[in-house]
DNA sequence: GTCTATATCAGGATAGAC
DNA sequence: GTCTATCCTGATATAGAC
């Protein structure tokens, strides 16, 4: 749980992102919620920009953590026995709906990252590989639901799910739609997808 | 083409937006794109956020405007004719991804807006508004195309549509998705709502 | 209505001690 | 590695002349 302090830092700025936004961020108010000097950050990030990168980092690694089932809601991972593969796809993407505090602050961190990058070219890179990495991993679970689907069309499907899955989670993170309603939407368009995939 | 100052700066305000979003605005950028002193748009607009506030119904105006097919690409408005439905819905959703500047412009203000509505409440109520008759519209056209399917589904399809394109916009305009590809995708994923309507 | 200053201040960044 | 203190840029906003 990161007693080092440049952990401290990350965690912090995750909920300050979460809080007040990319552009809300303060290198201040990340000082006194990590509790540490502001010197501290610059010390170990370099600048503001440096420490966006690194919490970015921070953000999809812990992600990736929780989407891959190691403390999954349900317990089911630590039965080292195959899943449903549809239902593990389905969990995968609806894990993304939920109201706890660190999906909550993913979620919003992930957003604030993805419109900051309409504007800052520096972001992009990374951006861009998480999301391929993203897009790639949904498609493999899509394969394993219809082996005999194409590679394009699997890809294609993963882009549809995990671009659906982004604008419903702003519209959630807006107050414009209630978290229900959204895992409704997702589950649906998730059968959509399966179904077209076996033709 | 307003020559008046006052809408030079509303056009000057979202062009800058465009380029540097809502967070990065300021005001002497926008005085230098208007053509104006600084203290002329506080004459005008109070302070920064009077500036955003009427920069984003100027923006909404104008979108509706080109959305309602006044100046469609194609001129096909001028005629009375009643358009193929499924063409006009495909249109009307794809119409959010060409790279024309007022457009590009349109989509990056929108997209702003519904980012920042995460952190400032009071952006909500406008948002919310203008996102349920957008929803309405498409669920409208999609009932000119499936008159027999209920209503709940006509909602959720568009739902499903203005949500992924909104994800997918973003992705767009930070550069991670290609526009002929972000259009394939919205088109193949209008065929699959169509289709599940029918059933 | 519009401009040329300029006051004011927040916040990013650094120096230097420990 | 970490803190205290402080500098200084850049951005909002206002005063006052025309």
């Amino acid at each position: 749980m990161a007693t080092d302090r440049r952990g401290a830092i990350l965690e912090g700025a995750a909920r300050v992102i979460a809080r007040r936004g990319v552009r809300g961020l303060r290198m201040e108010e990340l000082a006194t919620e990590a509790g540490v000097s502001t010197a501290l950050i610059y010390y170990h990030f370099k600048d503001r920009a440096g420490v966006l990168r690194h919490t970015l980092e921070f953000i999809s690694d812990r992600a990736d953590r929780y989407t891959s089932g190691e403390d999954g809601a349900d317990g089911d991972a630590r039965t080292g026995a195959p899943q449903d593969p549809r239902w593990e796809l389905e969990q995968s993407l609806l894990l993304e709906f939920q109201d706890l505090p660190e999906v909550r602050e993913n979620s919003t961190a992930w957003g604030e990252l993805r419109a900051s990058a309409v504007f800052e070219p520096e972001l992009r890179g990374d951006l861009a590989r998480a999301t391929l990495s993203w897009i790639h991993d949904v498609a493999d679970l899509l394969g394993g639901i219809r082996p005999t689907a194409p590679a394009p069309a699997l890809t294609a499907s993963a882009e549809r799910l995990t671009g659906l899955l982004e604008g419903l989670s702003t519209r959630w993170l807006s107050g414009a739609l209630p978290l229900p309603h959204a895992r409704e939407l997702l589950k649906e368009a998730v059968a959509l997808e399966i179904e077209r995939l076996s033709r």
